[in-house]
DNA sequence: GAGTGGTCTAGACCACTGT
DNA sequence: CAGTGGTCTAGACCACTCC
């Protein structure tokens, strides 16, 4: 029946004995789901390609390390107060001339590299980041305890992995790694902070349908 | 606030003059969200770290190509029926010993390839399959249109462009290349299709949070 | 057992939109 | 302008769950 046109609520109420207001809820419920698209004086109408949608959650790189029976452990390689590169600025739109703070870290599984985490934090807008010690804890994890989360976007890739990934992760032969270039704002849209992440070889994202 | 306890419905109703059924529609709302967490008799909390989910539309192919921009063209490589490798097999457990229908194709933006599709359909779900001619509609396309969509999984991964790839794609050097393996399977969770979708050098999934 | 959210009813008025 | 969904009210009863 794709295409369709449903009867009226008041119509389903009485032919379900039930109020509007039920009928209304129920119908609500499958639109939000997007099988069924609604208007005003137009009426209730099933959907002809309802839209496949996916969903996942984000996870901590802690919890996503752990969930797969390793033990996590983070390690610090630089911190530092920084102009950022064009495209960084390009990304993020900071004040002009300021300089960010750049994160650069390791996240484990057991002994191996399985992120690298190279983060760019506006401290106009996260004044508290310049605070912190990214020395104990990843800017991932302190940034998903100390800030609410507003808004963003993701963007994943495959790269050639570079001289420097290729020494962290200890391989040789030219090699593609999963990268996420996640980027996220205040409830002003405002850029806190735009992160790479480049996983070990092999990785897969998993989404369910 | 995380973790903190808010008002009951009927306090809330009280302090903003309505009634309690509008207060309830508006947290259910926020809980949907999964900003919110209600419990019969608990009362409703705020919650500590809210999930970051991010969700988005699986647009067909050729959709995504049009959308940017690009002139979307088909072209068929080949269609036979086989016996599946391992890895297919695993991945969609057949019935023993059958024979898959195995279709490759391109879809191109403008002159370019954009995606290359390499797809096994299970005929002893979906016989209508057997009957398609993939010379002219691509089962991306075919499958959306006929087979009602019940659910599946998705694996995101960079892998290294294979020889037959490289000159798909008329490229040289070692190239990572983003792939998408998408498994379909219908109400009775018996798997319909497998597919590997492997994009052109430089493609991102771009996904909003 | 008592307090909370979950869900329903019957009725009202409003907001949008197709004709 | 008329018909449809969108949203509210006031009240009721139920289902779960903490104490």
């Amino acid at each position: 029946m794709p295409g369709d046109l449903l009867p009226t609520e008041a119509e389903l109420a009485a032919e379900f004995g039930c109020a509007r207001t039920t009928v209304n809820r129920a119908l609500q419920s499958i639109a939000d789901d997007g099988l069924l698209e609604r208007k005003r004086k137009g009426g209730t109408r099933v959907v002809v390609h309802p839209a496949r949608k996916a969903s996942f959650n984000i996870p901590l790189i802690r919890r996503e390390i752990e969930s797969r029976g390793y033990t996590y452990a983070y390690k610090f390689i630089s911190q530092k107060r920084e102009h950022p590169p064009k495209t960084i600025r390009a990304l993020m739109n900071p004040a002009h001339g300021v300089r960010l703070l750049h994160v650069k870290a390791l996240h484990l599984a057991g002994e191996k590299v399985f992120v690298i985490e190279d983060r760019w934090i506006d401290t106009a807008i996260v004044p508290e980041a310049a605070e912190a010690d990214f020395k104990e804890i990843s800017p991932n994890q302190w940034l998903v305890e100390n800030i609410p989360f507003n808004g963003g976007d993701l963007s994943l890739s495959a790269s050639i992995a570079t001289e420097e990934e290729k020494s962290l992760f200890s391989i040789n032969s030219p090699l593609a790694l999963f990268t996420a270039e996640r980027r996220t704002h205040n409830s002003e849209h405002a850029t806190i902070t735009a992160v790479r992440l480049v996983y070990a070889p092999g990785y897969r994202m998993e989404i369910g349908l």
